[in-house]
RNA sequence: GGCCUCAUCGUCUAGCGGUUAGGACAUCAGGUUUUCAGCCUGAUUACCUGGGUUCGAGUCCCAGUGAGGUCACCA
């Protein structure tokens, strides 16, 4: 089998974006099932949108994720040897390219009327931005290994692209042919927005007497809410977002995964490891899915019950200081009290925040008779040792059954009492971890207000 | 507006000419439990429309409709 060699190629223009990671464990995937080489290429040409930090940022997202890449270039650094401007002054030479001194125009301001052909195209100028010289009513083409088909344009919708700007920095088009052929790339998987520029770079690739490596557009990724593609205003689009929301990388490369691929077999748990094993690279859909946190929150679940106790309560302290802070037994008995029922890592802020915080008790969530369950519940704790509250379900019970409190009712006007709270840990569990004054505080406080 | 892509449950998807259209998430119901969660059972819900091709179409072809993307000296 021969090896593929594939690159995910980031603008240090931000944080790594949701689609930006999928794309980049789609394209190690790809290489790795190969056996073949992962690269990481930054592709900063673009001076102004230049991001302090960026660089690093992304590079230590994508190890969060295990994503590592077997080589590393940086474009800017190649700019400085001049590789673009050669390839750039090549296509001037062979008729394929010309100087154009024209400011740029936009198509939406424009009112979509702007032309195709650059007047400058003829001019015979000798300096200025290199742009291309699309030929007439010629057939482009390629066969795309995300959609499995043919895709073509009629070169006369094509328009005259740049290829080197002014500052002589190469734009994409240009860079993408030159350092995909430099670099033996052998599949080029990227955003489906680049989909309509794909015949430029075809140009471009034959232009400069390159093969065309395979290419394959994955599909965008769209919001629940509006159906439009993922956006920086609207949602939460980087990864970094996720994490510090308290998902696990795991979790998350595995929901992102299945965000526009699928095994046959349907199979929807896959480490990165399993799924560089089980990659197959017919697998991808062609429609754009939509985000839903649902799965998400589903997946993430899975993965903290996989968690060792140790594992999750380190989660949970480089997450919350108070929690930090509390003794070592007590930490590892919340773990086990939380752990069967969050979704997400920061959980622990809600769920857990009355084991180390008197909780503001709204009156309006005791049901009926709760001043006599909690009386009652405050009885049979005084009489209980500190150190024999092993024994405090059992009393509890009997309590019930000597005052005839139905239980459900009974066991909701402690969670109340002790949490403020509805949804909480096991709630006997958690007052023994609270310990008998503390409990006692919170029932007399609850009763006598 | 031009060009391009896409179209199976609410969502992610399996299907690749003959299936009771399958799975997962979500939802609902029951069970377990001390509430929720979790776990176990079960249920509801889908082939965009119209033409072809074919003995037979979710599956192939065409059109329509709808959705998304893109049209910079940004990537």
């Amino acid at each position: 089998m021969t090896k593929f060699r594939t690159r995910f190629a980031p603008s240090p223009t931000g944080f790594l974006h949701i689609g930006g990671l999928r794309t980049a464990l789609y394209a190690y995937a790809l290489a790795k099932h190969s056996g073949g080489d992962f690269l990481l290429r930054i592709e900063d040409t673009d001076q102004k949108r230049q991001v302090e930090g960026a660089t690093e940022a992304l590079q230590k997202t994508l190890n969060k994720f295990d994503l590592v890449w077997d080589e590393y270039y940086v474009q800017s650094e190649r700019q400085e040897k001049g590789l673009y401007r050669v390839a750039a002054e090549k296509l001037i030479k062979d008729g394929h390219a010309f100087y154009c001194q024209c400011k740029s125009k936009n198509a939406k301001e424009e009112g979509f009327s702007s032309v195709l052909r650059d007047p400058c195209r003829d001019k015979g100028l000798i300096e200025g931005a290199i742009k291309l010289k699309v030929p007439e009513n010629k057939m482009l083409s390629y066969r795309d290994f995300v959609h499995k088909k043919e895709i073509s344009w009629n070169s006369d919708s094509v328009y005259d692209a740049t290829l080197l700007k002014t500052d002589g920095f190469p734009t994409y088009h240009l860079a993408v042919a030159v350092d995909d052929t430099d670099m033996k790339i052998t599949h080029i998987l990227r955003g489906h927005d680049w989909l309509p520029s794909t015949p430029i770079h075809l140009l471009v690739f034959e232009y400069l007497g390159a093969k065309v490596p395979e290419i394959g557009h994955v599909t965008d990724i769209l919001s629940a809410e509006t159906g439009k593609k993922l956006s920086k205003r609207r949602d939460s689009v980087f990864a970094e977002q996720f994490l510090d929301q308290g998902y696990l990388p795991e979790a998350l490369l595995n929901f992102v995964m299945l965000l526009g691929w699928a095994p046959k077999d349907n199979r929807e748990l896959f480490t990165l490891s399993e799924f560089v094993e089980h990659f197959d690279i017919g697998g991808f859909q062609e429609a754009n899915p939509r985000f839903l946190v649902d799965k998400l929150d589903w997946f993430n679940g899975e993965y903290i019950r996989k968690l060792s106790d140790a594992e999750l309560c380190e989660k949970f302290e480089n997450l919350n200081p108070k929690f930090e802070t509390m003794d070592k037994n007590s930490k590892l008995e919340i773990t086990k009290l939380l752990k069967d029922r969050i979704k997400k890592i920061s959980d622990i802020n809600t769920l857990g925040k009355f084991f180390w915080e008197a909780p503001t008790v709204d009156k309006n969530l005791f049901g009926e008779n709760y001043k006599e369950h909690l009386i009652g519940a405050f009885e049979v704790f005084e009489k209980i040792e500190d150190g024999d509250l092993e024994r405090l379900g059992i009393s509890l019970l009997e309590l019930c059954d000597r005052k005839k409190f139905p239980r459900g009712d009974f066991f909701m006007t402690m969670r109340v009492a002790i949490t403020g709270q509805k949804f909480t840990p096991p709630i006997n569990d958690s007052m023994i971890i609270l310990g008998k004054e503390e409990t006692l505080v919170r029932l007399h406080k609850a009763f006598s207000s």
